[in-house]
DNA sequence: ATTAACAGTTGATCCCGATCAATAATTGCA
DNA sequence: TGCAATTATTGATCGGGATCAACTGTTAAT
């Protein structure tokens, strides 16, 4: 599987990290203050093309992964055959938190983009962790992190309409894509329809029909997987009338029926 | 708040610990070999009662809890007024892990029936576990596991009928009670039908329904808050229509219409 | 004991989004 | 370059569960 294995010292790695746009996302972050420092971890990053698998369910549990670049989706089959879509994952993103519990991977992770992967051997990175409270501090981050995500997704699959699933979808990738330094307009969607509506648990007609609704509504400009938002500002009270917290955030018109 | 502060040293609290039927669950286990052997860590266990709040949303994250004993539900309160139940807690169960990101209380957590837990300081936990790889691993194992537990929600409410999500909840319930050495068939429900319809994403009157209709099939007798499962089997078989992996279960009759 | 407030059940109707069906647009491959 | 396979869009119909409404326990306070 893995072909040319670099051992890269955490503090010698610039090579690699140097041009590294999400570093500060980084889960092994090369600071110069580093705690860590001295310490090493065998780091391969990966180059992956669409359709690769970084792992599938039930395999040993080896490696989490931080995503560098790319995109990846983790999945499981369902009894009926069905493909489910559990996650997408952009960079600053770690893969597989979930199978530590288990100690194997209890979904499949398949790459939608080409993407550059670090896998990070969880057995070394808990000794690294051990003996450094920024990288321990890190990953509990990460997965507080993933806990309060998931329970965000949880309110808007248990209670938002299509629209509003679908403008919380547009509006979690606008704000990341922001985070890593990109248009929070030009929203890029290396997934397939059948694959929003998975994840959204709509059917795929549901999210054509929606996508075209809101841009009907003069919302958003959609062309594939680009889609354009022009009324951010009406998105966002469309998604927000759900969550607790925020300001009320009402500025403008509502429904587009 | 606090009334009779008792500062506990991890290795010498068995007069709370050594009657603590969830020990093997508790982060701070006091195990003889335990590697925190000599680290000290303020416990306070708290007796609390139907109504009486952990936390509240927005109040600055001091503490995580572990639930000794009883039942805590975490909740919203969306823009409509409506309360939104994001989980259940019950012993075993660390309650605010979706706190350490954001360093806030994301949620409400109210005191479902009289129940003891522990809140754990988590700065003084990240020391601790920084100092012993044991905590450190078992606090990661915790919050691996809600992730894991997440995901399974999210196919649960995005997926199923109203019956399936029903079962699931109830076999989710039966199987923490046998991990506590409770009866897998009598299901104490402390919540009331609005907290579970919230927590499933369906109506109280779905709820209702759903209940009736497994007793009439005979899978269930229903008592208010007290649940006898009598055909675990068929429960399972409608529940686990569900997911991935796991042998493919089907045992008997099927739908119930 | 009385009653008010609340929690739970049951019935009738309606609507959002699923499903079925057909067409249109893309992508991949010879 | 063109054909086949896949993916996306649009239309018509249907159904599970929400909503509205009425009623029936249950709990708690005086």
């Amino acid at each position: 599987m893995q072909s040319s294995a670099q051992i890269i010292p955490i503090r010698t790695r610039e090579s690699t990290c140097n041009e590294c746009a999400f570093r500060a996302e980084c889960l092994a972050k090369p600071d110069d203050d580093c705690p860590a420092a001295g310490l090493e971890i065998q780091v391969t990053p990966r180059i992956l093309h669409r359709g690769d698998h970084l792992f599938r369910t039930a395999e040993p549990f080896q490696n989490i992964y931080t995503v560098r670049s790319g995109a990846i989706k983790t999945y499981v089959i369902l009894q009926s055959g069905e493909e489910q879509v559990i996650g997408f994952h952009t960079p600053g993103d770690i893969v597989a938190l979930d199978a530590i519990y288990s100690g194997r991977y209890v979904c499949n992770a398949m790459v939608l983009d080409t993407s550059c992967v670090c896998p990070l051997p969880y057995e070394q990175l808990c000794r690294l962790s051990a003996r450094s409270p920024e990288i321990q501090s890190r990953l509990i981050q990460k997965m507080s992190r993933r806990i309060v995500d998931h329970e965000g997704l949880l309110l808007v699959l248990g209670q938002k309409t299509a629209e509003q699933r679908m403008a919380a979808f547009l509006l979690h990738h606008s704000r990341k894509q922001r985070q890593l330094g990109l248009s929070e307009l030009d929203i890029n969607l290396p997934m397939s329809r059948a694959d929003i509506a998975s994840y959204l648990a709509l059917a795929v007609e549901t999210v054509s029909r929606v996508l075209t609704r809101l841009q009907e509504a003069g919302l958003l400009i959609v062309e594939r997987s680009r889609v354009r938002i022009v009324d951010l500002d009406n998105l966002t009270v469309i998604a927000e009338e759900i969550m607790d917290g925020g300001p009320p955030a009402r500025r403008g018109a509502r429904g587009l029926h």
